[in-house]
RNA sequence: GGAACGGUGGCAGAGCGGACGAAUGCAGCCGCCUUGAAAGCGGCCGGGCCGAAAGGCUCCGGGGGUUCGAAUCCCCCCCGUUCCGCCA
């Protein structure tokens, strides 16, 4: 969530950041005159109290020296001061719970650099590689979810018996190549992150830290016996790992990697881009995160935006990496940039990495904070709100299909690249069938 | 599933009706000592709200209650640890 301090110090220049988004900024606006409310009350309940503090304390001392009627009196007005105060205090705690959960449900500010803009149209495009829209052969034009069934590798028809539309299979070298997919996207960043399983069914608490619930309630899977969400990503368990922590300066950044399963709902995107493996419910994901300072930030962002891509690069796919705009920046995100892979066969761009910063906006919901480092000789006093930082390192599903489309040479046979040779026990094609 | 114990500051851990925002230890910071470091000694060392400041109020897992007054007593809830049972 937002700082509601800087909110109160300078409603203008928040108010005009969240304009950016080209949101409604009337809950906002709203949200300011509520904590000025708030305060007032709370200051007046506060004056109340230290007066009933101050006759207690007479109450104690006239009873001691015996003056039983003289503290009887101030016994009595203590007791209407009571009431007072608890009506006071119920309105204040009123008014905290009403902005609290009005501050959960406004977006993060965007960073100052991010594209102004209202949709997905205006997301400016940094770079594309390795396109070339006419080096395509007509054997690469052929849908993954074909060319899976006609390889034996990908069994969609079995996935949909078992669990349903939008549930996915993997056979033989397709199974082998998820597998090697996901021991890929670690080793890649083995070197700076450390690797975590963590758990993938997390309390509701967990949710709201990275910003998922309230708001996305229907996007994720709840176990109701249980009252337990299936994460739709490791940045959930992966951000509250240092939840209600104090880290030291010297510790950050502090880098975690996940692999995990993520289950998304997809509700509201029925019919649309659900064919194959371009949109599916549950999905296998390497996921790179960090907590940093302020000023280690945009660097992080920048080299785990480096990684994803040198990933994809080095799977011999063609990519574009694209910035978010204001406009269609997720709640939580303070700069933001995507990969897109391309796949020939079914001719489309496929998000396959999301990498954000997310400034102080999860950290606040957390509670994850550092002792900043002394600097001028004056102990460190109090403790700052760390950053998160987090994006996909591979996500499987739609790598899995750009590869087996990319890859499809004019006899069928699906050529495995070269860097994952190593992850398949040298083996060549992907095939139907046990593996040797 | 059954039983017991527990949730207090960065950590460990006392306090069990007024003098407690809270002993003590560790960690951290400043200074002395030292060629340097360690040890030792002295000092400092939680967050939030109000206030120009002085200072005031608030927070001892969460909520409710008793009381003139609650970290301390009572009730409910949440969470954790240990033992037993069951199980991969």
């Amino acid at each position: 969530m937002i700082d509601l301090r800087r909110l109160r110090n300078e409603p203008d220049a928040v108010l005009a950041a969240l304009g950016r988004r080209g949101i409604d900024l009337a809950p906002v606006r709203q949200l300011i005159e509520l904590d000025a409310r708030q305060r007032d009350v709370a200051r007046q309940r506060d004056e109340v109290r230290n007066q009933i503090k101050v006759i207690s304390a007479d109450v104690g001392r006239l009873f001691k020296e015996g003056k039983r009627d003289e503290a009887a009196e101030l016994q009595a007005r203590s007791r209407e001061l009571g009431a007072s105060e608890k009506q006071l205090d119920a309105d204040a705690d009123a008014l905290a719970a009403q902005i609290r959960q009005g501050l959960l449900v406004i977006p993060n500010l965007p960073h100052p650099d991010a594209p102004d803009g209202a949709s997905d149209a205006d997301n400016p495009e940094l770079r594309k590689v390795g396109y070339d829209p006419d080096a395509y052969g007509e054997h690469q034009r052929v849908a993954h979810w074909d060319i899976g069934k006609e390889r034996g590798i990908l069994d969609l028809e079995r996935g949909a018996k078992l669990s349903g539309s939008m549930f996915v299979m993997y056979r033989g070298g397709g199974a082998a190549l998820v597998r090697a997919l996901i021991q890929l996207g670690l080793d890649r960043n083995a070197d700076a992150f450390e690797e975590i399983r963590p758990p993938t069914l997390v309390r509701t608490e967990t949710m709201v830290s990275t910003g998922h619930l309230p708001k996305f309630a229907d996007d994720a899977y709840h176990v109701e016996r249980d009252d337990l969400w299936a994460i739709p990503t490791a940045e959930v368990p992966l951000t509250s790992l240092g939840r209600d922590e104090v880290l030291d300066e010297a510790e950050l950044p502090k880098r975690f990697m996940a692999y995990t399963t993520c289950y998304r709902r997809e509700a509201g995107s029925a019919g649309r881009d659900t064919r194959g493996l371009l949109r599916v419910h549950e999905f296998d994901k390497v996921e790179i995160l960090a907590y940093a300072t302020p000023e280690q930030a945009p660097g992080l962002l920048e080299e785990m935006v480096g990684r994803a891509e040198a990933t994809i690069a080095g799977l011999g796919l063609a990519y574009r990496v694209i910035e978010i705009c204001t406009g269609d920046m997720g709640q939580s995100h303070h700069r933001s940039f995507d990969i897109e892979v391309y796949a020939p066969g079914v001719d489309l761009w496929l998000e396959v990495s999301s990498i954000s910063w997310f400034s102080d906006y999860q950290a606040r919901r957390a509670n994850i904070r550092y002792r900043p480092l002394v600097t001028d000789g004056t102990p460190s006093k109090g403790t700052e709100i760390i950053h998160t930082l987090n994006g996909s390192a591979l996500a499987v599903p739609r790598v899995w299909a750009a590869i087996v489309e990319t890859y499809r040479r004019p006899d069928g046979q699906i050529t495995v690249p070269d860097l994952l040779r190593p992850y398949l026990g040298g083996r060549e094609v992907l095939a139907a069938g046990p593996s040797r």
